[in-house]
RNA sequence: GUGGGCGUAGCCGAGUGGUCUAAGGCGCCAGGUUGUGGCCCUGGAGAUCGAGGGUUCGAAUCCCUCCGCUCACCCCA
């Protein structure tokens, strides 16, 4: 028996009202702020991702799909969104456009990590961003906007973190400050902290063990060690967040993952859920990213959300998503000539819009309208010998259970009219 | 990569060494008069009890190995 790989999964039909829900939603509100919509490829060049993200993270090192293709090519499967949008910003020369350039994506994300409950080794993420200024009021619009993505998908009880990690030149002289403080407590440290601080210092910060919890409170804050440009950029997003009404939680304890963000940090997640796969969604600044890559010097700062963790947290909530999709008009039919009949009305009524279906086989009109009511269909028509020979059709209604004859040269138009 | 829990039909699930050629429910298929669904009744199909090995007169039930699922850690959306 042939499975889903690990970490995969099918989006089933009765499935598919969340993700068409979202993506209306999200589609609509990167519309209401001029974002424009991005598709990239699901694989890239390796080394876009080795040289962004970060060779010493462990998303490079044991979580990408990788290898050669037939050509020899190292290819990775697209393991984040923000960087191949910098390179097709690069690549299309989206810096003669008007900036900052707004843009939006879905798409799938491949990481090849151990699954658990919203975290999968296939899932799909929602981002937009905005790339070409530095303007701290459009650090602003990306957290308005992934605070208003929350609201319009009915999702209450978040929380939005935010903090600044600094920039190139501030943050150098900061993780000095950090390493100089953990130094001081190593005794104390759990073995994975041990590691963070000589691999990877910023995450020391959201260790989510107990004992590390103290440490890390007292830590020098970043927030603290900004440059004055740093300083004044964070203190400006604060004020512009306050003057939108969003309800923001400094977090000195927010890092991310990713080795490219810059000055502006933040994260939205579940209210009162500590520890596990929690986060909706985070994004953040990558003001160096795009220079890294080969680009002129561009700021930009984006946001990505996973759609399987709001799924998850749509259905912990209780919010209902669209009613699946189906068609209108069940044909059933009884004997060989209402049967030939019954695929030429079928097909009439999808000339003219109306999504329909015929039965099949040759079983009892009982059982075909067992199937039709199985099915949902608000309407089933019915044509037997006797209509064949009448010229005429019955039409059934499903949730009344009543019906009525009509000609068979009218029914087209009278369903047409019904408009459901 | 590490640790915990779990694996009985499409789904849920009883069963803890013989009465299991495996209960029940949902779903599926058919029938309950001649061409009519939803409720009800009856019948049917569908399970190598995750796989392999072992213990035993006898294993879905005990032991071992493997595989898978799941939750948590690492990390991330």
């Amino acid at each position: 028996m042939y499975k889903a790989p690990r970490g995969t999964s099918d989006i089933l039909p009765q499935e598919q009202g969340y993700w068409r829900y979202i993506e209306e939603k999200a589609s609509s509100l990167c519309q209401l702020y001029g974002y424009e919509r991005i598709d990239t490829p699901a694989f890239e060049d390796a080394r876009l991702f080795i040289r962004t993200i970060g060779p010493g993270t462990d998303i490079v090192e044991k979580e990408t799909y990788t290898f050669e293709d037939r050509g020899g090519n190292p290819i990775t499967l697209r393991p984040e969104g923000t960087a191949p949008i910098c390179r097709a910003y690069i690549e299309h020369g989206m810096h003669n456009q008007p900036q900052p350039v707004r843009l939006y994506y879905f798409a799938s994300i491949f990481r090849y990590e151990r699954p658990q409950k919203g975290r999968f080794r296939q899932h799909q993420q929602f981002g937009f961003e905005a790339l070409g200024s530095s303007d701290p009021t459009l650090d602003a619009e990306v957290i308005d906007m992934s605070w208003q993505l929350f609201a319009s998908l009915g999702m209450g009880h978040l929380s939005l973190l935010l903090n600044s990690i600094g920039c190139k030149l501030c943050r150098p002289n900061y993780l000095e400050r950090l390493k100089e403080y953990y130094s001081q407590h190593i005794p104390r440290l759990c073995p994975d902290c041990k590691q963070r601080l000589k691999r990877n210092p910023l995450r020391l910060l959201d260790c989510k063990k107990p004992s590390c919890h103290d440490i890390a409170e007292s830590a020098p804050r970043s927030v603290d060690h900004l440059c004055p440009e740093c300083k004044e950029h964070f203190e400006n997003v604060i004020r512009h967040l306050s003057l939108l009404g969003i309800p923001f939680e400094k977090s000195h304890r927010l890092v991310r993952g990713l080795d490219y963000y810059t000055r502006t940090v933040f994260e939205l997640q579940p209210r009162g859920e500590e520890g596990a796969q929690t986060a909706l969604g985070g994004g953040g600044r990558y003001d160096d990213l795009i220079e890294e890559l080969g680009g002129r010097p561009t700021p930009a700062i984006g946001f990505a959300a996973g759609m399987d963790r709001i799924v998850l947290n749509m259905k912990q909530q209780g919010i209902s998503p669209y009613p699946p999709e189906t068609f209108r008009v069940f044909v059933a039919y009884l004997g060989e000539k209402a049967k030939a009949e019954s695929v030429k009305l079928t097909a009439e009524l999808r000339r003219a819009g109306i999504a329909a279906i015929s039965s099949f086989g040759d079983r009892s009109l009982k059982a075909q309208l067992r199937h039709a009511n199985a099915l949902g269909v608000p309407h089933t028509i019915i044509i037997g010998e006797d209509e064949v020979g009448s010229g005429t059709v019955i039409l059934r209604d499903m949730t009344k259970g009543e019906q009525k004859p009509f000609k068979r040269g009218e029914i087209v138009h009278v369903l047409e009219s019904m408009k459901l």
